[in-house]
DNA sequence: AATCGATGTGAGTCCGGTCTCAATCCTAGG
DNA sequence: CCTAGGATTGAGACCGGACTCACATCGATT
């Protein structure tokens, strides 16, 4: 054999070096592929790293090249889909030039996310990926601006953070899967959120997440512009766990004037949504329009096929590693910005809405 | 303002213990919290420390002291919410104890796995959880436990390889699972699993796949054990992307003599397999019966819900990496074992097959 | 008052690489 | 045959902490 089990000191390049005689600086030379080395020294270290099974310490090259070929990533739950496939296309990245990714999830505690960027600066990695918890509270994120390592936002913008930020744009596909609705009869939209809020919703109120404060937006302008009242009372943020979202669900279906449809804010909303709209022995869309944000593959499979908005949660993660890379390397933007758009894909869960013609009778 | 948004080099012991008017070695002491110090001398370092914002170089730190706090984790694909679950778990755990997580996907490809494996090696991690692609190729896997580095498998076992293991009992499971199709009156059960072979399967035959070859072995036994002929023709490996999956479907409810259950052997198969009965224009289980690996939320949505086979994924990801960190701390197995056992979740996606009627008469 | 163990303290080494610098070796030009 | 200039080479500094060791300091013991 000729590896010994039971051996625990790593081999390094002095040990090289010795076996090859020569010099620690020609071995490492060598190995590193740098500086001048004659043929004769090349193939002696070569072959005595071969035998020794030499591996370099990445730890000790990372501290004095200052570089670790490592990016941070931090998200709020792994577990959830849509960071999945983002991570995904952040790590396919990454791994392309070499880089790797320590992940962080955060649960979306503000705190954990501080601590999670405090050991990412700690470990030096040479740049971050960060879907921040809030878009408010930022003063962490700006202490990495300040710590000269390049940062880059993912999902969600940060107040006074001039950082680049890959995300669709919000307010927009909001609006128009809106007046989707909207067209199709609905006056009373519901809106479900996981966002934690210290009080129940209020227009213009100040949200942590600038994704949902953009969605808020983009259905205020639709009843806005086509001159309805704002369902403000159907807006539900705080949906934490499946068992609220239920709760939650049944509200918006039973009080006075209920809802006629429901968007539900991600994916993992979205299915205690819809199982709560069953559980009540109601249908889609007979007795409810149902829309959701992502659009995943069991969406498909419901029936009816659920509408939803679609993002490109991938090439957002792909993008964002890319800019990350570049600032990290230091080249300038040579590639235009691939656009990130979401788009509504009507499928069979939006319909008009139960008493239609009944308000549209009371409306004329 | 305190902070220079210019500056570059990081401040370190040597700075603060100038600023503190103290030498290095004490004002390491009173940062790192070690050796003795005075009182006095503690509070001007930390003062000092706070003052110019010193952060430690947790790179320098995992140098001499050898340790990382960082594990490795090798998964398949967390894009596959099975993965993105047990990673969760594992990274829960792994903060708990103060440690951070490196993440590599494989895509389920050996090179890949290897060159992640040599990654996190150099790297210097504490230890590595991996759900190995092959549980065959396990060279790599071997290279890892001659480091001296702690190592937990995850999901699959690896052949000759004595590394913790965290899966569940595929075997029992599956033979579980079959029986259950059989009473239902099923004889012909299709099994349709992404790993790759060059051939297509045939009874007996080597599979990369521990995971796979206990399923198929759990299947075998319950053919065998009622005496009934086993479905081997029904067998359907290399199940990679969508189109190929609904290809197989089709393939598998056409022919002469066609499946009336198909078992998909993790949630991806199954979202295209369902997809494809029902572009088929097929219901489940009136046409054919379904069962499926693991219970996502999504599967009580569907009509019928599907009926799965749950695993404890997250308490998988939990185990391993408590099982992992014990190890890295050279605890002895304290807490027992928990127990991960997977179970069959009866929903409505399985009834008896179509002719069942006709079957038993001609059988009698 | 002499002695002893328990702190405190600073100089300097080490971890495992990268990299600077001066010395040495060669080879072509004169 | 001699020399300038590039190719090689080795010694040693350095990255930023942790830690060893020798040398104080000081109250307590006898």
């Amino acid at each position: 054999m000729s590896t010994d089990g039971s051996r625990r000191r790593d081999v390094t390049v002095a040990d090289v070096a010795k076996a090859a005689q020569v010099s620690k600086a020609q071995a490492a030379r060598a190995l590193g592929n740098y500086g001048a080395v004659s043929d004769d020294v090349r193939e002696r270290v070569l072959a005595a790293a071969e035998e020794l099974e030499y591996r370099p310490n990445e730890l000790a090259r990372s501290m004095n090249t200052g570089k670790s070929n490592t990016i941070g990533v931090v998200v709020g739950d792994i577990e959830n889909p849509h960071f999945g496939l983002a991570t995904r296309g952040i790590t396919d990245t990454a791994k392309k030039s070499g880089y790797n990714v320590i992940l962080i999830n955060t649960d979306e505690e503000q705190a954990a996310e501080v601590d999670a960027i405090r050991v990412l600066l700690d470990k030096r990695v040479d740049g971050l990926i960060v879907a921040p918890a809030s878009s408010v509270e930022t003063a962490h994120l700006r202490q990495v601006r300040e710590s000269g390592r390049p940062l880059v936002l993912l999902d969600r913008a940060a107040e006074g953070l001039d950082a680049e930020t890959f995300a669709v744009d919000m307010g927009g596909i909001s609006y128009e899967s809106t007046k989707h609705l909207i067209a199709a009869g609905h006056r009373r939209i519901a809106f479900v959120s996981t966002v934690r809020t210290n009080a129940p919703y209020a227009a213009g109120m100040k949200l942590d997440s600038s994704q949902i404060s953009d969605r808020l937006d983009g259905i205020h302008r639709a009843f806005d512009e086509a001159g309805l009242p704002q369902p403000t009372d159907l807006v539900r943020l705080n949906a934490g766990d499946a068992d609220s979202i239920m709760r939650i669900t049944r509200e918006l279906l039973h009080g006075t004037d209920p809802a006629t449809a429901i968007i539900a804010s991600d994916g993992l909303i979205a299915l205690s949504v819809v199982e709560a709209v069953q559980n009540l022995g109601l249908s889609i869309p007979e007795d409810v329009s149902f829309l959701m944000y992502d659009d995943f593959a069991w969406t498909r499979l419901t029936t009816p096929p659920l509408t939803v908005i679609a993002q490109p949660v991938y090439d957002m993660g792909m993008a964002a590693a890319s800019a990350l890379i570049r600032q990290i390397e230091g080249r300038k933007p040579s590639s235009p910005v691939p656009e990130l758009v979401a788009s509504l894909i009507q499928r069979g869960s939006v319909g008009a809405p139960k008493n239609a013609d009944a308000l549209s009778q009371a409306g004329s």
